[in-house]
DNA sequence: CAGTGGTCTAGACCACATT
DNA sequence: ATGTGGTCTAGACCACTGT
């Protein structure tokens, strides 16, 4: 029989949608972390007092939102990034005859900033807050294409230092995750073309004015709360920005 | 009691996909037309011989994919082009203040053209193919802002008239529908930047080499035959384009 | 082998839209 | 009142993984 007595939670809410609520409560105050493997399903069922297919509904949206990935066999496990998940999910661009390579990341600068008009109200902090700023330079087949120039709320990384940022030997969503505890769930990002500025044009070796794809990425947490603003500089006369389903590949 | 014997289709498929691969033939051979209603579901359980949950998981992957969509209490259509259609799932060009407005379309010409090289790859027809080639102005907040430049197979399109594209009063993507039974299921997209041409600059009223973003639109029937090849040149400084995912809006 | 997720069933009741 | 899709259940069996 179907439990007649819900949480309060629930405002005409199916029951699926309050478990998958209460999933990533547990998964936001840290009951599993990512990389930790969860109950399995039957014990979920029980705790929640609900039906494998219910249950199952919840975590169907949170396996396609990447936040759960599910093993046959082994187990439901909590997403975590490594260099395959970012160039699965967070990297979008391919060399124009269609390969995916990662990138070669070469480390420019650690700085303090403060938040300008533009970069405040994209992070959702006040004007003036103070922000790490770091530089990257990325190289695709052995030639440089991509500035990187990253913002990040002080807030979010107490006491970053440059040597965690140059000499870490993964991503920067990892290291965000490993030595911050903060975990990038999804992104969304916006397009445009700009003319290389005298400073992008020098770390690029290309002259200035040249034609750019300038992509702005905010990189959001559990909480939906802004944790990194990214602008992205590339030069595309060699690659491209692909955007589809990650299901449908890039053929 | 489940069935045993399944069709020849059946390479150890679950049996949710072979319905839906049913479903998928179906729409494909004309049974169900866009706008249509297509059976209940206790119909097409009884067709396909499976339970409501099976069937449901085959037409909840195609809702998905915005091939069908389902009204509670009406029933389940076939998806339609339509000009929110387009807006929604097609059209990813916002303002920058985050607003979204359809464009004023502005027809410039429709000629015949053959495929070069590039064209035919990425058409996936041989070099030298027949072609229509649309050129369109599209203007945002009074401004021209787009120039499409569309490239179709002649095959697709046979006895298209200047007349029909010009004097339409809906989307292209519905006349190619409606007028030629053509059924644009999805798009895949790639960006670049570019400098304006001097043919681009002198219809977009900018100096020749304004960096322009270039989305280059490959559009696919229910074959996953390329119907359209469309290259858009944008500018960006009032506007952006938005990649995200379709839910999550351009928050 | 035991335990996990993946699929499928048969039927119930609910919410919504139309008649 | 009827018919539609939306939710939920309780239990079965399959496929895969690790011991």
């Amino acid at each position: 029989m179907q439990q007649i007595f819900r949480s309060d939670v629930a405002l005409g809410l199916p029951l699926y949608r309050e478990v998958k609520h209460k999933l990533m409560e547990s998964l936001r105050d840290g009951e599993w972390k990512p990389g930790d493997i969860i109950p399995a399903e039957k014990r979920l069922c029980e705790r929640f007092g609900v039906s494998v297919g219910t249950l199952r509904k919840a975590v169907d949206e949170l396996t396609a939102e990447n936040i759960l990935i599910r093993h046959q066999g082994r187990g439901t496990f909590v997403a975590s990034h490594s260099q395959d998940r970012y160039m699965f999910g967070f990297f979008h661009i391919y060399a124009q005859d269609g390969r995916k390579e990662y990138p070669k990341v070469e480390f420019i600068s650690l700085t303090r900033d403060k938040a300008d008009a533009d970069g405040a109200a994209r992070l959702g902090v006040k004007k003036g807050a103070k922000l790490f700023r770091i530089i990257n330079r990325l190289s695709l087949g052995g030639r440089a294409v991509i500035i990187d120039d990253i913002l990040l709320p002080e807030q979010f990384f107490p006491n970053m230092t440059e040597a965690q940022v140059r000499d870490r030997r993964t991503t920067l969503y990892q290291l965000y995750q490993d030595s911050f505890g903060i975990g990038v769930l999804r992104t969304e990002e916006r397009l445009q073309a700009c003319g290389a500025s005298a400073d992008i044009a020098r770390m690029l070796g290309i002259p200035e004015g040249t034609p750019l794809l300038h992509i702005i990425r905010r990189a959001l947490s559990f909480r939906d709360e802004v944790v990194e603003l990214r602008h992205s500089y590339v030069i595309t006369d060699g690659h491209e920005y692909y955007a589809g389903d990650d299901n449908q590949g890039h053929g």
